[in-house]
DNA sequence: TTGACTTGGATAGTGCTACTCGCCATTATT
DNA sequence: AATAATGGCGAGTAGCACTATCCAAGTCAA
């Protein structure tokens, strides 16, 4: 397989397939001459997985090569399984963060803060901040319904981890942990969407006024270069031409 | 109060805060003079609320404006108030995305796919495929039972929201929705190591081997260049870096 | 009053990221 | 032989969130 037809059957282009072999996310193919190359089924997955990662998941390029790098030189202990994957997706805390308050918080579950690593604490710590100095305080009731919840979740992760091969485990762990977290957030937003309705009645939601750009600028999925028509939704005239933006 | 008053009270720099003016994120201040102007205690509300939306929820800047021009004019409904909050979190989704495979859940689930917009059911069904594509077939069972922990988040959410104040309960649920993901996100790492820590035992998460870049590249806050020991899980010495396509 | 300092407003530049383009000698294909 | 594609590489681009500089107009302490 030529990277043409690579970039054919995964719908990436030829350019971006060469800067992932560039900053090695993509493994080379096997060099048949100075100017050719054959590239296999291997590619085809590590390129779909690639994209989700990027796409769907979010991450940057860099966080994408140390996790797939993780994936290749799996740890020994379970446990530090989702070391490599919580690493890609939590950014790295300076030392000025107080992590106090997300420690009283796992005290008052009962959550063991030994097992948790200073970047994810830091992380809810840097969170509820966030959430404070909006101005906005969340009574402890619905904090302690958020860790229930959330600690159901975790519960249903690891117990649902495949034991019949440690590769399999790894790839459930790693890139469960990364490519879930964009289907609970849905998820969130359908089931406020379903409880409102209930409770609130009212029309459904309304489409958007104008394509707000959302906090993953990056494009969706594996998306064709095919720059179709702007958009669906763009209501004003002002739409900016080249949108190809694909969502 | 002046403007670099208003920086001091904030931790912002002036520069940005000329900036956030110029995007209309922030409102003018009253000009006293064609070079002077007054701020107050609304500006540096505002202002924290911009750098909580902007740093913690990883919001875009065009983003936040249509959230907080959302606070601004609150809809009627109660029901379209989720929907300035949902559209600021989720991007827009092409004419191209098959909705079917989310609908297909929510029916399962016994949502209301009518209360539920267009947009939000294609970021699950594109999460989904991100999910399938990277080769990671989720059981129906666990799927089942996010899907209950997500809903009885949102109820906990709904439930939560105070009806005293139309007001408050605008704030409550535009920015609740929005700031309160990274902390969710941030709770299931934790709960998973904790699950983890119980089931597999082991040491706690040792720190990353590198300085991981995460998904929101702007640094926190500037993390000390201390390149520490090279790793303290890395297995093998001789790591072969592309072994394993985990394709 | 004077002179250093600050401000609003505007334009331009920066650093970063994720691509995207163009070139070229070297093959492969026809 | 002629045409097209490829690997490899350097450079360019677009978008984003700032950041820096400039300037005329104003403020404030002495």
């Amino acid at each position: 397989m030529r990277i043409s037809q690579l970039a054919a059957a995964t719908g990436v282009p030829v350019a971006t397939i060469k800067y992932y072999l560039r900053e090695k996310l993509l493994h080379d193919g096997e060099l048949t001459s100075a100017t050719q190359a054959r590239y296999d089924d291997s590619h085809v997955r590590r390129l779909k997985l690639i994209r989700a990662l990027v796409g769907t998941a979010g991450l940057s390029v860099a966080a994408t090569r140390e996790l797939l790098q993780g994936l290749a030189n799996p740890p020994e202990s379970g446990h530090d399984l989702l070391g490599v994957a919580h690493r890609a997706v939590t950014r790295p805390a300076g030392d000025d963060v107080d992590v106090a308050p997300a420690q009283d918080l796992l005290r008052r579950w009962g959550w063991d803060d030994q097992a948790c690593d200073r970047d994810s604490q830091a992380a809810l710590a840097e969170a509820l901040d966030g959430l404070s100095s909006a101005g906005l305080e969340l009574p402890p009731a619905l904090l302690d319904r958020y860790a229930e919840a959330m600690r159901a979740v975790a519960e249903a992760d690891i117990g649902s981890v495949p034991t019949d091969s440690a590769e399999a485990a790894m790839r459930f762990v790693v890139l469960g942990t990364v490519l879930v977290e964009p289907v609970l957030l849905a998820m969130r937003r359908l089931a406020q969407q379903n409880v409102s309705f209930e409770r609130f009645g009212g029309a459904a939601i309304t489409a958007a006024a104008r394509p707000a750009t959302a906090h993953t600028p990056t494009a969706p999925t594996a998306t064709a270069p095919t720059a179709t028509a702007p958009t669906a939704t763009a209501p004003t005239a002002t739409a900016p031409d080249r949108t190809a933006e694909t969502g």
